[in-house]
DNA sequence: CATTCGTGGCG
DNA sequence: TCGCCAAGAAT
């Protein structure tokens, strides 16, 4: 650790601080499901859901997912796509195949409990620096870091620390500065008081500093550098690419769906046949892959049905959807792929772009 | 280390 | 409208 940085630590009253900072949280704290308790399993499932997700999105999903996985045992013994179609709509999806499979960890090695200690915990998948620091301070009381987005910024002002939070090496610098300063009284409460203060008084813009309760340790306050702080470089801007989307019926009124590959962008999700665009005529296109990936001998009725964005932190999809009709009935589908009526596409998991067409199909008639 | 991995909300 | 973002981890 720089010299500088240690000279701004050691000039906050710790002790103070931890007191004042968690003496605010005593008072604010929101009212939010995973503080019913500090069971280990549902501070889990809630780490996992709120990783780059916020708290309001993720409350009737953790609902949800509570009610239908309450324990340890039962998610480990639930089918894998039951547990993705719960996590519909949250986005990176790998993280609910990971959280299954250290459940599942857990149950078999560990006789369903949860880890206390670093070394164990972080060896789980889906467990990294954050969430292992969260779950042993919030559900065990660990006087350990969870440096999150909103630590990394509070901290940054707190301790005037320049260093750009976008590059992970900074993560450490912030790790070591919180190790100094937390409040062995209460870890728990240290730690998610400094996530509260960062997503409700020490906000990105223009933070409520005239009601912060740790405005009197806040180097960047006595600076006046408070909305010059975190740094935080960007990233580069989202590719786009033009995709060609098929709703190919048969005779039985099935739609044809296939489930992407268990690796990458949305893993194991289910989708209808989508093609990058070749430059070739869009409805010849349409029924020559549809020939060639599906074996299917489709008829376009509808070349361009609907248009579909489907943006992406780093990709952005524009989906033109094809309608198409298909004859035969019985020809061997690929594995991955299959027919489903209107009724069962509910229950598959699909991303977000996919299920909007597939709420526009069941308004056909 | 830089990139990949979703989604919805907000100024 | 659009860039930016939100309780990060895996590769």
């Amino acid at each position: 650790m720089n010299e500088e940085l240690e000279k701004r630590i050691k000039k906050v009253n710790a002790k103070k601080f931890g007191e004042d900072l968690v003496g605010w949280f005593e008072e604010e704290m929101r009212d939010l499901p995973w503080r019913e308790n500090q069971d280990p399993y549902r501070v889990w499932v809630s780490e996992i859901m709120l990783q780059q997700t916020r708290v309001d999105t993720v409350i009737p999903y953790y609902n949800r997912f509570m009610e239908q996985f309450p324990t340890v045992e039962a998610l480990a013994n639930a089918p894998e796509d039951q547990v993705l179609k719960a996590w519909e709509g949250l986005g990176y999806y790998s993280r609910a195949r990971n959280l299954q499979a250290a459940v599942r960890e857990v149950h078999e090695t560990y006789a369903g409990i949860v880890p206390d200690n670093p070394k164990d915990i972080s060896a789980l998948k889906g467990v990294g620096p954050y969430t292992a620091g969260a779950i042993l301070s919030i559900a065990y009381g660990k006087p350990e870091p969870a440096v999150d987005g909103n630590v990394m910024r509070v901290m940054s002002r707190i301790l005037s620390i320049w260093d750009d939070i976008a590059k992970p090496s900074s993560r450490k610098i912030f790790e070591a500065g919180v190790r100094e300063l937390i409040y062995k009284e209460n870890p728990s409460y240290f730690n998610q008081a400094l996530m509260e203060l960062g997503a409700i008084v020490c906000t990105p813009t223009s933070p409520s500093c005239f009601l912060c309760p740790v405005q009197a340790h806040c180097a960047a306050f006595e600076e006046g550098t408070q909305q010059e702080l975190p740094v935080k470089s960007k990233k580069k801007a989202a590719k786009t690419v033009e995709l060609l989307t098929v709703i190919a019926e048969n005779k039985k009124g099935e739609v044809l769906v296939t489930q992407r590959p268990e690796q990458g962008l949305l893993a194991n999700m289910w989708e209808f046949p989508s093609f990058e665009r070749n430059g070739t005529d869009t409805g010849v296109q349409m029924t020559e892959l549809l020939s060639s990936d599906y074996h299917v001998d489709a008829m376009i009725i509808d070349e361009e049905w609907m248009v579909q964005d489907h943006i992406f932190t780093h990709l952005i999809w524009k989906m033109q959807v094809g309608r198409a009709t298909v004859n035969q009935s019985d020809t061997a589908l690929p594995e991955q792929t299959q027919w489903v009526s209107k009724d069962d596409i509910e229950k598959l998991a699909m991303p977000v772009s996919h299920r909007k067409i597939a709420n526009r199909w069941k308004e056909l008639t």
